[in-house]
RNA sequence: GGCGGAAUAGCAAAGUGGCUAUGCAGUGGAUUGCAAAUCCAUCUACCUCGGUUCGACUCCGGGUUCCGCCUCCA
């Protein structure tokens, strides 16, 4: 079966075919570097870089950007707040995204372009635009794109001009010549950060960056753009209008947006104050429960983010790894199974990480029937291919954040006390043990080849 | 108001015009000194009303409820 991928401009789905043959460009809009990633931001990461690494199994030669909006309103809010440069405050929290996302198992992009490195690609677009006609600058020195000037505009949101209008927002800018145009420069007030340019003093608009550093990464026309779906509307409407109007090339070919993580059924985010950030989880939960968790349903549909939820994929995740407890993984795997090629459609039908899965707990059922140390090591290869299963399987039952106190050693220690115990037939010292354990979150499990443990 | 997406067992979540999805939890059994893990068996499903069909959870139409975008948002 080949790759299918959704695609938002078409709704549907469509054989996927690169631009050119083996390669992809893939551009996903990064976030805005002002605060600490929440789980929201987490799964955009995990999503796509899911995405990546199945791209790469096909053997596709991927080139993966996402970009870095390290420059816009917000940021220059809170550094203000902060009483901190921009600088600052912006390499603050570079640093913590990519904590959050090596923790997460998510590979970093080949490039993570920032906005404020490309002045003058940015610069050069507009001035194309403006040239073009399909952009101008105003009398407040921001300059705006001509909305009205792209026949094409809406068709990746669903949305036509006449309904925009009419439900419009009270305008308070007027200095727009429409109220459907976007602003691709703003002019900078005196104690704000700015660029120099044409149109004077100012920093570039949010879209414009996108258009800009796409192009420049990936050419006028590449294959894969991504994101989160709030960004379908404006966002992605825009960059396409000023990509297209700008290079006259078709912009990009497929369009994939991943759904929302919700909170009671509400869309987490900053606006509503309702989000968990990643580091917050990560105390609690380990990053492999997280991953789990976020690729447990499909990248379209929301997913619901609740302890009970969690505590579900930590339980599911922790039977993965009881297969290759129990069996040791043998370097050679097993090819050209009916489980390989079963995960591999899961994975070739828009990415279907949840059948996807289905596959692995059939296969894991199966080392656990045959104890085929080459099937555990086919069930490592494949849900590593989905960034599972990393951990040694030992140290993923131990290394569960838990607020137990007791050193590896004293748990050790109790263990060697209970194997005594046993030894000498003294089972009410033995369960006691056991029982002292349980109580620290700490579960024995005693086989031919002796006890092992696991924080629970 | 415009546009789009959802409704599946106790919970989570795929999928299909007729055949056990899967995981978590529950129940019974095997195993265990006792447990756990594992294996075997097993109970709970497809929002509602019509239509198409030999047959619909799956297709079509009307409802209902929920969510998102239309302002910054991943």
């Amino acid at each position: 079966m080949a790759l299918q991928i959704f695609n938002t401009e078409t709704r549907q789905k469509e054989i996927f075919v690169p631009l050119v043959e083996n390669k992809v460009g893939m551009y996903v809009c990064g976030i805005t570097v002002y605060d600490y990633c929440h789980v929201g931001h987490a799964r955009v990461m995990v999503v796509f870089d899911t995405v990546v690494r199945h791209l790469r199994s096909l053997g596709y030669d991927v080139n993966y950007i996402r970009n870095i909006t390290d420059i816009d309103d917000k940021i220059i809010k809170r550094a203000l707040e902060n009483g901190e440069s921009i600088q600052q405050l912006t390499g603050r929290f570079i640093d913590a995204m990519h904590e959050d996302e090596a923790a997460m198992n998510v590979l970093r992009p080949d490039q993570e372009p920032l906005a404020t490195e490309h002045m003058d690609d940015i610069e050069g677009m507009i001035s194309t635009l403006i040239e073009k006609g399909h952009a101008y600058p105003a009398d407040n020195g921001d300059v705006y794109f001509n909305v009205k000037s792209d026949e094409d505009y809406g068709r990746l949101s669903g949305k036509n001009i006449e309904d925009l209008e009419s439900g419009a927002r009270v305008e308070v800018n007027t200095a727009k010549r429409d109220p459907l145009d976007f602003v691709l420069w703003k002019a900078s007030k005196a104690d704000e950060p700015a660029w120099a340019s044409p149109w004077g003093q100012g920093r570039p608009g949010w879209h414009i960056e996108c258009s800009a550093m796409s192009t420049k990464c990936l050419g006028n026309h590449f294959d894969i753009h991504g994101g989160g779906m709030d960004l379908t509307f404006p966002h992605h409407e825009n960059e396409i209008a000023q990509s297209e109007c700008a290079t006259g090339e078709h912009y990009v070919n497929t369009w994939m947006h991943c759904g929302f993580v919700r909170i009671d059924d509400e869309k987490m985010s900053k606006s509503l104050d309702n989000f968990f950030t990643i580091r917050e989880v990560l105390k609690v939960y380990h990053p492999e429960v997280i991953r789990y968790f976020l690729l447990s349903s499909h990248y379209r549909s929301p997913v619901n983010y609740s302890e009970e939820n969690l505590n579900i994929a930590k339980s599911s995740v922790g039977r993965l790894y009881s297969a290759l407890e129990l069996v040791t993984p043998s370097s050679t795997m097993v090819e050209n199974t009916d489980f390989q090629s079963q995960f591999m459609s899961a994975m070739n039908d828009d990415f279907n990480t949840p059948q996807a899965f289905a596959v692995l707990f059939e296969l894991a059922k199966e080392v656990n029937k045959t104890q085929s140390a080459d099937l555990a090591c086919l069930l490592k290869t494949l849900a590593n291919q989905v960034g599972l299963l990393e951990e040694a399987a030992q140290q993923f039952f131990k290394l569960q954040p838990s607020d137990s106190d007791l050193t590896d050693e004293a748990i050790e220690a109790l263990i060697e006390e209970r194997a005594t115990a046993r030894a000498n037939k003294d089972f009410a010292r033995s369960d006691e043990v056991r029982d002292l354990l349980l109580e620290q979150g700490i579960e024995l499990l005693d086989s031919a080849k002796g006890t092992s443990w696991r924080k629970s």
